[in-house]
DNA sequence: TGAAATGTTGGGGCG
DNA sequence: ACGCCCCAACATTTC
């Protein structure tokens, strides 16, 4: 019998196309998850995370059980528990996909130097992207910064590898050590009554099973749409609603890109650069490890932002008086999600109309989606706050009462996550306030539009003009 | 993956 | 018939 191996679950929680399983099968596999919220710092694991991951944990077990194997779980310092564990069960190699997280990527070095002192090694698989951050350079060999020319560099890569088969039976290791009951790991807070994810489960199926459904049922007909119905927050089935399972890698975005090539329809190309954005945030994030934390463009450093937590927690409870506003922020707190249109819209409203740091509102996001994941969610904030790579420019201030009759004509959207507007007349729903009774319920709005524009371009001349005396 | 201000054009009402 | 004004519709510029 060859020598078995350990395979370390991170953020890849699928047993289709994963190329650690896929290299470590065939020999005694011991699966392993640890819960370590210390190596994250504060990136550690937010409240709608937790939520997924414990589910998405049960369905993990389950299915590997299904194939002989037993998910190892141990909660604690990853870097030592990895090393042991392949010590204890005599693992040559620990099987991995490779992280871009700064801190797991820290992680992932130090675990390496512990296991090749033992004669072991860390072993990193493209696993939860199409290609490695490091593997797309410009012309010049440098990384990107622009969007356009990364795709179209990726493209030119040709069609990512075929998804690899799940394993049809894994060979337990010996006496394998047991490990904790996902319930020990206490992902989940004591609950206020009633909890305030107990919505979550009315919409998603954490688990390779439910992110195989979800493909599949908008590969059988929203992709077709996708190119128009996207930007549709009302009507259901606009998105894929794929992102938490692509965020905790219970589907990979190889087998996304083939299902749409193989859908082959118009929403198809749309789609596909949507991927590719998911892709660039993690070239960014491998290349500006610094991006959660500060603006990509230095001169954003200087932005005059006007920190106030009466604002802040007026946004984050969804009452700024704006329905499109509102609408997300409720959308969010009852779902773990929000539509990518309505993120633009709150993301520039808070940075924008509110002068908040785009880093307070990514905290907020961090802590509440589902699908929260460090490149995407730094480099959209970034995107939005127009200090990223790539990124909107700054005077590209959304006026929410426009955005909202724009995409959501009708009012179904708002209507839907704010009681208190669902039966206002839709031509006025998204400017409540010109109503000859306002309804009740509803707060007015925190800001005139006209007002907070103003104020948001002027603190944009004063960075620049800032910039430079400097 | 904007919005608002400003500029231009052309049709129609009207004296 | 003509000039004038109004203004919608579109284009351009600016933030």
């Amino acid at each position: 019998m060859s020598s078995p191996a350990l395979v370390w679950f991170r953020q890849d929680l699928r047993l289709e196309d994963n190329p650690a399983l896929h290299a470590a099968a065939g020999r005694p596999v011991l699966p392993v998850f640890v819960f370590d919220a210390e190596a994250a710092g504060e990136w550690a694991y937010g409240g709608a995370q937790r939520w997924w991951l414990d589910a998405s944990l049960r369905a993990l077990s389950d299915r590997l059980t299904r194939l002989g194997a037993t998910l190892h779980i141990a909660r604690g310092r990853a870097e030592e528990i990895v090393p042991a564990l392949a010590a204890q069960i005599g693992a040559a190699e620990v099987h991995a996909g490779r992280l871009t997280e700064p801190w797991a990527r820290a992680r992932d070095e130090r675990t390496h130097t512990l296991l090749q002192a033992e004669g072991r090694r860390l072993v990193l698989h493209t696993s939860a992207l199409l290609t490695e951050p490091h593997r797309v350079r410009t012309k010049e060999d440098k990384p990107y910064s622009v969007y356009t020319p990364f795709s179209r560099a990726l493209f030119a890569l040709g069609e990512p590898p075929a998804p690899l088969p799940a394993p049809r039976h894994l060979a337990p290791v010996a006496d394998a050590p047991a490990g904790l009951d996902v319930d020990k790991l206490g992902l989940l807070p004591k609950p206020p009554a009633p909890p305030w994810w107990s919505g979550f489960e009315r919409v998603w199926e954490p688990g390779e099973a439910g992110a195989q459904r979800r493909l599949a049922r908008f590969m059988a007909k929203a992709v077709r749409g996708y190119d128009g119905a996207r930007n549709t927050p009302g009507a259901e089935d606009g998105t894929s609603g794929l992102s938490p399972h692509l965020r905790w890698g219970e589907v990979s975005p190889r087998q996304v890109w083939h299902a749409a090539r193989a859908a082959g329809v118009e929403g198809e190309a749309t789609w596909l650069k949507e991927i590719i954005w998911r892709e660039f945030s993690h070239h960014l994030l491998w290349h500006r490890p610094q991006m959660p934390e500060a603006p990509l463009n230095p001169q954003f450093a200087q932005f005059p932002f006007e920190p106030d937590a009466r604002l802040l927690r007026a946004w984050k409870a969804g009452r700024t008086g704006y329905p499109i506003v509102d609408a997300g922020m409720r959308q969010l707190w009852h779902t773990g999600w929000m539509h990518n249109r309505v993120r633009m819209i709150v993301a520039s409203f808070l940075v924008k109309h509110l002068l908040q740091p785009w880093q307070a509102g990514a905290r907020v996001f961090w802590d509440r989606l589902v699908d929260a994941d460090l490149a995407s969610n730094s480099a959209s904030w970034q995107w939005v706050a127009g200090c990223g790579a790539d990124a909107a420019p700054y005077f590209r201030v959304f006026n929410p009462v426009l955005q909202g009759e724009k995409f959501d004509p009708d009012g179904a959207y708002v209507g839907r996550w704010l009681p208190a507007l669902a039966h206002v007349n839709p031509k006025l729903v998204h400017r409540p306030w010109e109503a000859a009774t306002p309804p009740a319920g509803y707060p007015a709005p925190i800001l005139a539009h006209a007002e907070g524009r103003d104020r948001a371009l002027k603190a944009y001349a004063a960075m620049r003009g800032g910039a430079e005396q400097a």
